[in-house]
DNA sequence: CAGACATGTGTGATCGATTCCACAATGTGC
DNA sequence: GCACATTGTGGAATCGATCACACATGTCTG
């Protein structure tokens, strides 16, 4: 690999020269201009941006800690920090924790070696070792999905959404709800979230049976086994069921499609989280949008704005959502 | 940020021996060792591995140029890199290229600048600029999804997978059958697939009206689309119809069901890529498993032989697929 | 008892860039 | 003709690690 000495050699002129010629800082010559322009051309050169950061103690490089990466949700949120950090001339150094919460923390403290300029943690709990190993690191960091007490976040407003969308089921007149949850570590989905559904009922005078409260992980294929949980579960059965993600409820349908309901004139089903198939499954499902392209791009702007230092020492962002309405709740 | 020589001189050792230390190289008295992980421990210090990068020639990083990384296709395939390279301790530097052709050339530039190890390429197309670029770099580079001439390469089976698929639907008494494709530019997808369809008619004696040949970008809404050109267009319908990819069917499937098709009675439909949406569209879709994920781990593999020096200085690897038969095609 | 060998530690060069500072030339004003 | 910018260049330190080598002990062996 050929280096800046290498040029400065070649060209005649000291690396300092040739230094000044890529950074077009100080004073060069024409002549030497056209040397080093020459010998860069020659010789396909290309400066060292590892060494460079060693030096000017920043690497441009922003470490991304996700849970999974085959995932639509976590596909567009990293879309979209991706947008915003191109444009500042940022990368992206991927760490996928493979939903385990000890390599989380590995991740962080990994990027940390690589003297990242910051991370963008998206995080699924707030386990006190978690918190832990965040508060120690000497970077900025930006918490995506979950508020993480004294840390910049930018969290989905998950109790208002399922909140409000529980009322819309229950505003199209049904009032045996079944609900197909996650996991409380998970405190996000499968805590607000699941508050959000019984606060809605709750005000609303409505009740649940305990068999119609399922737990489920994330695949769509938990959400066919939740299902089919609730059905065997239930004395009465419910009339609609909203379950914390979109593919909880496509799985959902599926196992009720195989049991033969009528969907959604037997049993309304709504998800969450506006995936890319759930306007195409039949009937489209109902849901709600979180615009995960733009958590990416909030969470990555306030990262950029931590690093420059022209931000507050900590942030909170709460994003939008907005209810899809399509032909799965009637 | 504290570096090796704080932890020397607050252990009251030099710099080397702490070295030792932390890598367990040579020896270290047990004093020694007692001092320095105390300080250790005590200032929470972290290895640069950016100093110990320049040093020693090789970042442990991978490059990885997409096109775009909110697509199912593309998360499935960086998530088996990623299991492969995470094993050896590698970590991924993302580049995206916007589907932008002289964006795609400059991350090729910028990874390369970085001094990665290696660059996985998942290219969509074939130009001579593109060629050009990646036979300038300095570091092993594997393509992925198209065959680029003296690189290793991983590709799919484009022509064979859509050849058989079309025998299929040929099989199941389809004659007149039309196709929705995408822009030659893409050759795996827009020319190979399409040959595959079109040998496989001729083989089986079978012809195509103009208007069944229709060409999209690569958006459900392009599927719907291109699927309402065809119905206008097409003299006689066709009974069936195959599309390059899964998003392009669902699309197709959105407009016939629209003008009142009964699927798959009056239209059968086919896609190509088993996404994950396609087994819980209904009709449920018709297509091709073309192993992604293990797509990423394959090229992972050649990239990792290639960086260690084990491997030979060309390899070429064609992806398995696998038809998965639905309710779409009767 | 000399030489071989194991144990333990530090000095200084090195990786590839940036940047402060010193120092030449040359021109310019008074 | 002298002081002083302006223009142009290079030497050397620096960033934070690794490692070859030198050098000190202490112990074993023939």
């Amino acid at each position: 690999m050929v280096t800046i000495n290498d040029i400065a050699r070649r060209a005649g002129v000291s690396r300092t020269t040739v230094s000044r010629f890529i950074n077009e800082s100080g004073y060069v010559s024409e002549k030497a201009r056209e040397n080093i322009s020459r010998v860069i051309e020659a010789t396909g050169y290309v400066p060292s941006e590892q060494a460079k950061s060693l030096r000017l103690k920043r690497t441009k490089v922003i470490g991304v800690v996700i849970p999974k990466i085959s995932t639509e949700t976590m596909s567009r949120v990293v879309n979209g920090m991706d947008e915003i950090l191109q444009q500042e001339g940022y990368q992206i150094l991927l760490a996928s924790s493979s939903l385990d919460k000890q390599k989380e923390i590995e991740q962080l403290k990994l990027l940390e070696s690589r003297r990242v300029d910051g991370i963008i943690l998206v995080a699924t709990n707030r386990e006190p070792e978690l918190l832990e190993a965040v508060k120690n690191l000497s970077v900025p960091v930006v918490a995506v999905g979950q508020h993480l007490p004294e840390i910049s976040s930018v969290v989905y407003n998950d109790y208002e959404a399922a909140k409000s969308l529980t009322k819309e089921i229950l505003h199209a007149g049904h009032t045996k709800i079944g609900f197909i949850g996650v996991d409380e570590a998970d405190y996000s989905v499968g805590v607000l979230r699941k508050k959000g559904f019984l606060d809605a009922l709750k005000e609303n005078g409505c009740s649940v049976e305990t068999g119609w409260m399922q737990t489920a992980s994330f695949s769509i294929s938990a959400g066919e086994e939740a299902a089919a949980r609730l059905l065997e579960q239930s004395k009465t059965l419910p009339t609609a069921l909203l379950a914390v993600t979109d593919r909880l409820a496509v799985g959902a349908m599926q196992t009720l499609r195989k049991e033969g309901f009528d969907l959604p004139g037997e049993m309304a089903v709504a998800g969450m989280g506006a995936s890319d198939m759930s306007a195409y499954v039949t009937p489209a499902l109902t849901t709600v949008d979180y615009y995960y392209e733009e958590a990416g791009k909030v969470s990555a702007g306030i990262l950029l704005k931590a690093i420059t230092g022209h931000a507050k020492k900590v942030e909170k962002s709460q994003m939008d959502y907005r209810l899809l309405k399509r032909d799965s709740l009637r």
